[in-house]
Formats: C-alpha cells, structure tokens, sequence
DNA sequence: AGGAAGATCCGCT
DNA sequence: GCGGATCTTCCTG
C-alpha cells in the first residue's frame, strides 16, 4: 500500500523565514523598496493568517520628494508614522473609500516610506477571497494598492504597527534579481512635477499581480 | 469656517 | 477610456 504522500508545500516552508531585522528598514526608501521585492508580508489576524509575496512598491523620499506626504518637511497628525521609527507600517486613507499601507524606512526624523501597491497571495486565500468579495481572480486579490490592503486585512487601526513584534510582520525570502526587476514612475503622482517622472517605482517583471505592467509610454525607465 | 484635491477601484460604454 | 463613489486632510482666507 502506497502512503499517499504529502508534497512539501511551498507557503508553509517559506512562511517559517525570520523576520525581516531593523537593520533592515534603516536605510534609505529607495534600497528598501528594492529590497522589499520578493519579500513576505504577513498578516494573523482573526480568521487566521494572510501572506503574500511583495510584488510592487513605490518609494516616498521624505522632505525633498514632492509627492511624499512629508513634503517640505509637514508633519501632520496623518503623517506622524512616518516621522517615528522605522519598521512600521503607515496606512492612511484615500478617496473617501480606500486605504492604503506603507512600510516605514529611514529612522527617527527621516520621514521615508515604501507604498507596498501589489503582491501574490501565498496563504489564506479562502480568507483573502472573502475579504474582497466575488469578480477577482486570485492572482488579481492584491493588485493595487488599496486592494492589497482590503485582502490583507489592513486598515487604519493597523496605523503604527511595529512590524518586528505582533501580528503584522515582513519576513525574509529570497532576493529577486536585478533581471527580473522593472523599475519606472510611480503611479498616480502627476501633481508632482518633475518629482513625478523619478523612476521610483519597482516591480517583478511577469508577476500577474502588478497592477500595472508597463511604465507610462515615454517614460523614463532606468 | 470652507473648500479642493487626493500615493484608488470598479463598472460601464 | 471615463467618471462616480465618498470623506479625510490640509491649506487658505
């Protein structure tokens, strides 16, 4: 008699990384945005856990960075996240409906973040599927940054979380080349001026979960 | 005190 | 491709 065989399933093995270090976030937010493809984010929350495999994400530069919310140096009550520790999350809302979440970088007084706008569900698909109701496609559950944050289970109360302790952590995986990673403008930041054309923006070249495959047509890409 | 715009998504045409 | 939904935040007067 054959014993039916239990393939290793690659979340659960992947889910077992450490987390991300400090160390980690301290830099500035176009390293860690970089270095935040591939990684894991995951959320156990009640219902059980949601992970995800970080496919996009857009760096917000602080002062200097017209389309930051830090521009100028502004501190608002909104924004405060960002002006803390690193290794949080920064989730504000937008358009009356959505919110989206943010990785802190930097440190104490350099008000950098990374947006986290896309990833591939990993786990707790039953749970993500719920979250965003019927018409999505699993690969589609977390295209765009506010869908990210409804099938993750994110919302303003997750505003602050420390993202080395608790229920919301990042998790180390394996980097994504240099080949496989497209780079262009962000998304949405036309107001910025000439900050808008920056090439800030980092996705994994194929992954069906990037909300939007293709840098804007003569767009600087580098 | 008031208003304008927003780091978006979805459905319809 | 376009516009509506929906409300917080911040700047101006």
């Amino acid at each position: 008699m054959v014993l039916p065989v239990r393939r290793p399933e690659p979340a659960r093995a992947a889910l077992r990384a450490r987390r991300l270090p400090r160390s980690f976030y301290a830099r500035d937010a176009l390293s860690v945005a970089r270095d935040l493809l591939g990684k894991l984010l995951v959320h156990r929350g009640r219902g059980g856990t949601v992970a995800a495999r970080i496919v996009e994400v857009e760096a917000y530069r602080g002062p200097e960075d017209r389309a930051a919310h830090t521009y100028g140096g502004r501190r608002t009550p909104r924004n405060e996240v960002m002006w803390e520790r690193e290794a949080r999350l920064y989730v504000y809302f937008v358009y009356g409906i959505h919110f989206c979440a943010n990785v802190v970088a930097g440190g104490v007084g350099v008000p950098e973040a990374v947006l986290l706008r896309a990833a591939e569900p990993l786990a707790g698909l039953a749970i993500a599927r719920d979250r965003r109701g019927p018409g999505a496609r699993d690969e589609h559950l977390m295209r765009g940054p506010a869908c990210l944050c409804k099938a993750l289970g994110l919302d303003g109360a997750h505003n602050g979380a420390d993202l080395l302790r608790g229920p919301l952590g990042l998790l180390d995986a394996p980097p994504v080349p240099d080949a496989e990673v497209g780079r262009g403008p962000r998304i949405g930041v036309d107001y910025a001026g000439d900050h808008a054309a920056r090439p800030w923006r980092f996705w994994v070249s194929g992954s069906p979960a990037v909300s939007r495959p293709r840098p804007a047509p003569g767009a600087q890409v580098s």
